[in-house]
DNA sequence: CTGAAAGCGCTTACAG
DNA sequence: CTGAAAGCGCTTACAG
């Protein structure tokens, strides 16, 4: 248990020197020690001290996984595929949350730059709208991935989604299918993927020269099944007509079906109803959701294969290139919207 | 940025030792050079080499979290009160996912241990059967939480329900209201928490006099949507008679409920339907789903409390007295059990 | 009140 | 092929 190199040389009658050589492979030292080093290791279990190597190597194996909020159902999605294949290459995987605050992500980028962690991969926060942190961590030659909320004007890897578009064809989707009137349940102000899925919205509605009416967006703070029950109360008790509806997520959705339900609201027939994100639950509602599929369950996957990629480039030297990985988004037609 | 003790001594005129011990607060340091230190600190933004301090000091002010998987919506409820608890406190949280295997939980434990963690939070993964790792644990003096998932035999803080009670009581209220042909959906068999609630199960029907019948249990490996509404397929299409269903939990409810809605089954007049769990979404199918909610919300929170305990207990040297936290839970009667 | 020095457990140029 | 030695950035007994 409390194994160090110096004892196990001790044991061994050799140097600390060349136990750590054995182990590391070093070309310089003879196969046989290095077959008796590795035994004896094995046996007595040692595993070398990850903090004392970090303070020589610099390389600490960790990867710093940054999110917002982990409500989300798309942390569960990715998170597993993440943590399966660190630890699998032998990387540790500190996880945090910045709470959807500028100022949080911030403390965070800076406390895991000092620990030196080999890698940041990060969703920023919906306030962030300052990205000298990002830059920080790139001089820092940290590698950085951002993946579904990321910033644009920053040049470094990121796995998104075209979430203009996604949100152009969702709302087409329901135009297709009879709608005119249609609402959109807005994700928060400022986050760069709520903004883009109600221009998509808007843009939809411009090219089929259908009129917008600002009555008809509501702003969802929080994105859950009891907000949207919340939203689709207020549209009714304000009488405004609609025959469809376009959410910024399936959550909203389904607590907006919810509530036409109870009113007697027959789905899709008097109002069609769009969710995103393809969520689980989403094909198993009554009516099953329409809804957004964005290879969510690939994200995860890409996100390592990003990252490990500039970890190879850096190692040998060659000249980084940035990723963009781009994922598509596909319309799900379920009950909700087929009439 | 590269900022060290040496760099910030040297230019404030003082010791290396000088600083750390105004950075730590140390009495025998004037009250103006920790001033000095201090803003100074502040200023280029110093934060120390966290793997230096721990070579010394032999405490990383780490936590290790081990999960089972990810897809639970268990995690996303209770982590980010853990996250945010331990940013507050300055803890990092090492992520890892087990992915129901006993062999990797055994192999993270091992890793973790020496890497000299904190404490280690986690939940068992279904094949565990062996504890002798737990044992490790506390053999290191590394401080061990165990929730959901854990380990009756093995003397160390727990957070978790009372399963067996839960299922009893979920039962109780289908019959209560008129049920006496009830089926489960039950968990993997492995899994204390999937057999307690097995066991509750039968109980209820034990307590009420009323038939088991081994037909009406049905077997759910993963536990989601999709499985639940194949289950209740298989039951229909063997024309097994139900007029009530418990599930292991809410996921496999709403797919059996859609199911049934489906086939024109009308819930909860011909069959009334029991979750476990009360999911966020839980409240908004419809017809709006039963279940048992077991104050998820409060877990997080609890579960870093028991693990501070222990950590003041420790630091003062206190005798350790090991936390045995048992949730409560509580039947949420809603649409698809009222008739 | 302050500083010089040792040491935590590794890795790696360098010497042999 | 192997070993002696320095050093990563801290903390802490000890001396003054």
């Amino acid at each position: 248990m409390k194994s160090s190199l110096k004892q196990i040389a001790s044991e061994l009658n050799l140097s600390t020197a060349a136990v750590s050589k054995a182990l590391n492979d070093y070309p310089d030292i003879s196969k046989n020690t290095k077959k008796r080093v590795n035994t004896y290791v094995k046996k007595i279990g040692y595993q070398p001290n990850t903090h004392a190597r970090f303070l020589r190597t610099k390389k600490s194996q960790t990867i710093a996984l940054i999110l917002p909020n982990t409500t989300d159902s798309l942390l569960s999605t990715i998170a597993e595929d993440i943590l399966v294949k660190a630890e699998y290459l032998g990387y540790n995987i500190l996880v945090s949350c910045s709470k959807e605050s500028e100022e949080i992500e911030k403390r965070l980028v800076n406390r895991f730059l000092q620990q030196k962690v080999d890698g940041i991969i990060m969703s920023l926060s919906s306030t962030t709208s300052d990205y000298s942190h990002l830059v920080d961590i790139q001089s820092n030659t940290t590698t950085l991935v951002l993946f579904n909320t990321t910033a644009r004007t920053v040049n470094c890897n990121r796995v998104y989604l075209n979430d203009k578009e996604a949100a152009l064809n969702a709302t087409n989707h329901l135009i297709a299918n009879g709608c005119s009137q249609i609402a959109h349940f807005r994700g928060p102000l400022t986050p760069q993927n709520s903004i883009d899925r109600y221009l998509g919205y808007r843009e939809a509605l411009n090219s089929s020269k259908l009129p917008f009416d600002s009555e008809k967006i509501l702003l969802a703070e929080k994105g859950n099944a009891e907000e949207g029950y919340t939203l689709a109360k207020t549209l009714y008790n304000k009488k405004i007509t609609i025959d469809g509806l376009f959410c910024f997520n399936d959550a909203l959705a389904l607590g907006a079906m919810r509530f036409f339900n109870e009113k007697g609201v027959k789905i899709p027939k008097d109002i069609s109803i769009m969710g995103f994100g393809n969520s689980n639950i989403s094909a198993y509602s009554s009516p099953s959701l329409s809804t957004v599929d964005h290879e969510i369950s690939t994200m995860g996957a890409k996100i390592m294969e990003v990252f490990l990629d500039e970890e190879q480039s850096k190692k040998e030297n060659e000249e980084i290139v940035v990723k963009k990985i781009l994922l598509k988004n596909k319309v799900i037609a379920r009950e909700s919207t087929l009439k």
